[in-house]
DNA sequence: TGACATT
């Protein structure tokens, strides 16, 4: 593609056109540009005469998955403007070529006999209009792709103001741009090389300083002086392409932007309970149930003031799970849409009861216990007896508020645990995670490059299970919605190899739950990543990671709660919210009489599981014996739980 | 109607 481009339009005629896949695509994600103009797309099955007209836009309507070429006409638009046929597409008279689907792959031409398979010569595409924006042009963009200076025949080292580095993902020039008499200049860097890539991904998973950090740090200054998450480089030019982004949908922005970049969205639990202002949940951060009778710590941060802080009221879940998660997790996102991960950040005004007759997971486990969390509990010395209606952070599962459902419910005082427990070596390892809720360290992972597909996609062909092995799986909770699989294992890719990663998504909403789990490949490694992760605050996030390690996978979750005594207008929904104001609910079902015709009467009970182990113990002793619409309920560990202990 | 089912 040397020499004459550009860019032709066909006004009123939008069938030339090139359509990217939809995300997810295997195309490289990793380009400042994104999916801008790749540079070899004349190849994807022109023929015969000289030139193409291509019109670069999108369709994200379409979902065409093969790439398939067809010539058309360029006497349209430009040629006989105005002239286009209902179809969309003139009769065969000139050399244009539609590309419905990824330029990148192989591409199958048809519409003319012979056609297919003949290759092109780089010159044989010629863009004689244009309209818009340019993806290469108007957009950043990798300087390798740079239509404004093409890199085929302009001296490396020049850039426009729109180009980057694909390397180091900052606006061209970096600091290693150089004058392109070196091989080893940035300014040379193409997507096409696997040293550029690989250099490019070390740049992104070491933290490494990229360049000019007048201008990548401006925003965010304290983003490289951070451990762990600190991997992004970012720059104002971010700004720049979030505005782009909407106005053109055919660029993908810079993997490293996200929309929180310029708005970090409130979460809605945040909203639920800014307006709520319930003072007494507000200092009550998640008391955890144990057994353990080892001395505990006092807990120092955040919880200590009463307060009507939204954000600390978003208690998390600083329990010590150690073992115990949702059971297989591809499950968890078939059930997505009864998965209400942030129910995790409702404050809990009931003191457990607390008299769990198993031992403590994690010293049953003899896991090192992960309970630096701990440290971030409170113990609420009473609770309110017949609250009033509890704020349930559902807002985001759209399932309608109803706190009448609750009302009933009595909550005994039960001031119990207050033996302190041990503060954890872990804690000491993981260094400034308390600090890190104080003073928000840049780890910005909604900013962090997305992994080069290479890197993860063999992985990807697999199911978890094959990968997970005992303890090497770990769940991530209180990720910002607008983290992604990618952008977690990115993350964790510090801690170790990440053999999978996946974010829960709600079936119905699409939106992130707000955590997944991240599967290490050895259990050091997924422990290192609860040592280093836990607590630790995301740039623009006000709620802390919350990690743990979870169970092998089972069948049958050792979390599984049978209640019983449920008034029959309880129905899955509302027994997920019961249980949701005590942990995590990953499944929540109400047993029913299938009745003819389609009816179905509750028998009664239902089956909870809880996201950990101890979750399940606070939830059981919570809602145990408590009294809802006139019902006193039953709440136990189930009985075909194969870990159940009574 | 008052119980540990279902995938």
């Amino acid at each position: 593609m040397a020499g004459s481009m550009g860019f032709r339009i066909h006004v009123g005629r939008p069938r030339l056109r090139i359509l990217w896949p939809r995300s997810g695509s295997s195309a490289p994600r990793g380009s400042p540009s994104g999916r801008a103009l790749p540079a070899q797309y004349p190849a994807c099955g022109r023929m015969g005469s000289a030139r193409d007209a291509v019109e670069i836009s999108s369709d994200e309507e379409d979902s065409r998955p093969a790439p398939v070429a067809r010539e058309l006409p360029c006497d349209d638009a430009v040629l006989k403007k105005g002239e286009s046929d209902d179809a969309g597409v003139a009769t065969d008279d000139d050399d244009c070529v539609v590309l419905d689907g990824d330029p990148d792959g192989a591409v199958a031409v048809v519409g003319r006999k012979g056609a297919a398979g003949n290759d092109v010569s780089s010159d044989e595409l010629q863009i004689v209009a244009e309209k818009g924006q340019v993806a290469c042009r108007d957009f950043p963009h990798s300087r390798h792709l740079c239509s404004n200076l093409p890199f085929g025949t302009t001296s490396h080292e020049k850039h426009c103001t729109m180009c980057y580095c694909f390397v180091c993902d900052v606006r061209a020039p970096c600091d290693y741009w150089g004058t392109g008499l070196s091989i080893d200049d940035h300014c040379h860097a193409t997507d096409k090389e696997t040293r550029w890539k690989t250099l490019r991904l070390a740049f992104k998973c070491k933290g490494l300083r990229a360049s000019n950090p007048e201008k990548e740090n401006a925003m965010y200054p304290a983003m490289a002086s951070v451990s762990g998450l600190s991997l992004g480089n970012r720059s104002p030019l971010q700004n720049v392409v979030n505005q782009n982004r909407q106005i053109h949908a055919s660029v993908r922005t810079a993997p490293n932007v996200a929309p929180a970049v310029s708005a970090p969205r409130a979460f809605p639990v945040a909203r639920a309970e800014g307006s709520t202002s319930n003072a007494q949940t507000s200092q009550v951060t998640y008391p955890v149930a144990t057994t353990v009778s080892a001395p505990r710590g006092i807990p120092t941060t955040r919880a200590e003031g009463s307060t009507s802080n939204a954000h600390t009221s978003q208690a998390t879940h600083h329990v010590a799970p150690t073992v115990g998660a949702p059971r297989v997790y591809r499950a968890t996102r078939a059930e997505g849409s009864r998965i209400n991960a942030h129910t995790s950040q409702v404050s809990y005004p009931v003191a457990p009861t607390v008299s769990v007759p198993r031992p403590h997971p994690a010293a049953r486990t003899g896991r090192g216990s992960n309970n630096a969390h701990t440290s971030q509990v409170t113990y609420p010395v009473a609770a309110p007896t017949v609250s009033a209606p509890r704020p349930q952070p559902v807002a985001r599962t759209g399932i309608g508020l109803n706190n009448a459902h609750n009302a009933q419910i009595t909550h005994p005082v039960q001031p119990t645990v207050s033996a302190p427990r041990a503060y954890p070596a872990a804690i000491a390892e993981r260094g400034n995670a308390q600090t890190a809720q104080l003073t928000y360290p840049a780890t910005a992972s909604h900013h962090l490059p997305e992994p080069e597909p290479d890197q993860y996609e063999e992985y990807w062909e697999d199911t978890p299970e094959e990968y997970a092995s005992e303890g090497s799986t770990v769940y991530v909770g209180n990720l910002p919605y607008h983290i992604d699989d990618d952008s977690l294992a990115l993350n964790f890719q510090h801690a170790g190899v990440v053999v999978f990663s996946e974010v829960i998504y709600d079936d119905k909403t699409g939106q992130s739950c707000g955590f997944g789990y991240v599967t290490m490949s050895t259990v050091q490694e997924a422990e290192k990543a609860v040592r280093m992760y836990h607590g630790y605050v995301i740039y623009g996030s006000v709620r802390p990671l919350t990690v743990y390690i979870t169970a092998p996978c089972q069948s049958g979750s050792p979390f599984e709660i049978f209640v019983c005594n449920l008034p029959w207008q309880v129905d899955d929904s509302w027994l997920e919210k019961l249980f949701s104001a005590h942990g995590e609910v990953v499944d929540a079902r109400v047993v029913y009489y299938e009745r003819r015709g389609g009816t179905r009467r509750s028998r009664g009970f239902g089956f909870v599981t809880m996201a950990t182990e101890e979750q399940s113990y606070y939830a059981i002793n919570s809602l145990n014996k408590q009294v809802l619409e006139g019902r006193t309920l039953r709440v136990k560990v189930s009985r075909e739980s194969p870990q159940q202990g009574y």
